[in-house]
RNA sequence: GGUGCGGUAGCUCAGUCGGUAGAGCAAAGGACUGAAAAUCCUUGUGUCGGCGGUUCGAUCCCGCCCCACACCA
């Protein structure tokens, strides 16, 4: 008798590439739901920036992590990657109460990730440190927290990003709150899981993924980014709003650049993303590429 | 038509008191375990507008020409 193992299907690539019709395609076949693995999207206030999916697609499959959060979907939670795979990990097993397979897409590589190979324990970081690290970081500049990890985590200061303020930051947040070296903590073990990951990866000439990139960035505006991002605006420094789409029109709305000149840096922001995720998902031998328009391909090979 | 200011890397510009030039952005490649649509690293030969002249040597000085902008007619 077969038993069917329990699947997770991940569609990642970079951004504009055609994820979400591939996705939506995958689960119609298999009967089930998404999850969405974007850092973006999963913000309720986010809505044409991210390019979250349509109304009418978010009704043809049932998707989790866009705009909601079981503990945050807000602009002003914090939302991170090990949070992520805490609740993906959560609402996979759920899912896998009625599916066999459960498909995944976005372009965080950081949250595939760590859905998979699962993120190192480290203690949680009172946020009282954090903020004061960040405030004296603003204040004294890349040279001091230089200094700081030097002095309180030689090791990282060694084998570290130097030139990285988040890198260190964390690090001597790490350090501060715990006593210890990150580098103690991180461990790099893959966690395994026990259900079957396939990893999807989709890519289509450069061209061509630019010149999606430069429609949906004028779509965007079409259907109002301007206006969502004036709404937005007495947030702008929170981390979900250090997102391109709207860091361009912030400035915009600054006077700092005209309209023409701030739509413009989005498209090559975008593209730069893009490249960024290319980069990333490129490193990850386990994932098998496909042109979105072959998704068919797809379901044969899950049967293999 | 006259005067002025420019013409230097794909773009914006700096610079060389004459010894063939450099920043930012872009581009290309890369890294990345609690901000990841973030953050960071690496990579700069380009008739220095054209043609002549002076000079051992000119992108830099001189002359003429072409182009752009501004002002005066």
């Amino acid at each position: 008798m077969k038993q069917s193992p329990k699947t997770v299907i991940i569609v990642a690539g970079p951004t504009a590439v055609g994820k979400t019709a591939v996705a939506i395609q995958l689960a119609k076949h298999f009967k089930t739901e998404i999850i969405s693995a974007d850092s973006r999207q999963c913000y309720k206030e986010l809505v044409i920036g991210v390019a979250r999916p349509s109304v009418q697609e978010l009704e043809e499959v049932t998707h989790h992590f866009i705009g909601t959060h079981p503990i945050a979907g807000s602009i002003h939670d914090e939302i991170t990657a090990a949070g992520f795979e805490t609740y993906a990990l959560q609402k996979v097993n759920e899912l896998f109460n009625v599916h066999d397979v459960v498909i995944m897409t976005g372009g965080t590589g950081l949250y595939i990730k760590a859905f998979c190979e699962g993120m190192d324990t480290i203690p949680a970081i009172d946020s009282a440190i954090r903020n004061t690290i960040i405030q004296q970081y603003e204040e004294k500049g890349l040279r001091w927290l230089q200094e700081q990890v030097k002095q309180k985590d030689p090791a990282f200061y060694a084998a570290g990003e130097i030139q990285n303020p988040q890198r260190m930051m964390r690090a001597l947040e790490v350090v501060e709150a715990t006593g210890e070296s990150i580098l103690l903590f991180q461990k790099g073990e893959k966690v395994k899981r026990d259900f079957k990951i396939i990893k999807i990866g989709l890519d289509i000439p450069k061209e061509e993924l630019h010149r999606n990139i430069h429609t949906r960035v004028d779509r965007m505006m079409e259907l109002g980014l301007l206006e969502e991002v004036r709404s937005l605006l007495p947030y702008r420094h929170l981390n979900a709003l250090q997102t391109v789409g709207y860091t361009e029109l912030f400035d915009y709305l600054d006077g700092v650049y005209s309209l023409e000149k701030a739509i413009d840096n989005i498209k090559t922001h975008t593209r730069q993303y893009a490249k960024r995720q290319l980069t990333w998902f490129r490193r990850d031998k386990e994932l098998k590429w496909y042109h979105p328009a072959n998704y068919k391909d797809i379901i044969s090979q899950k049967n293999l």
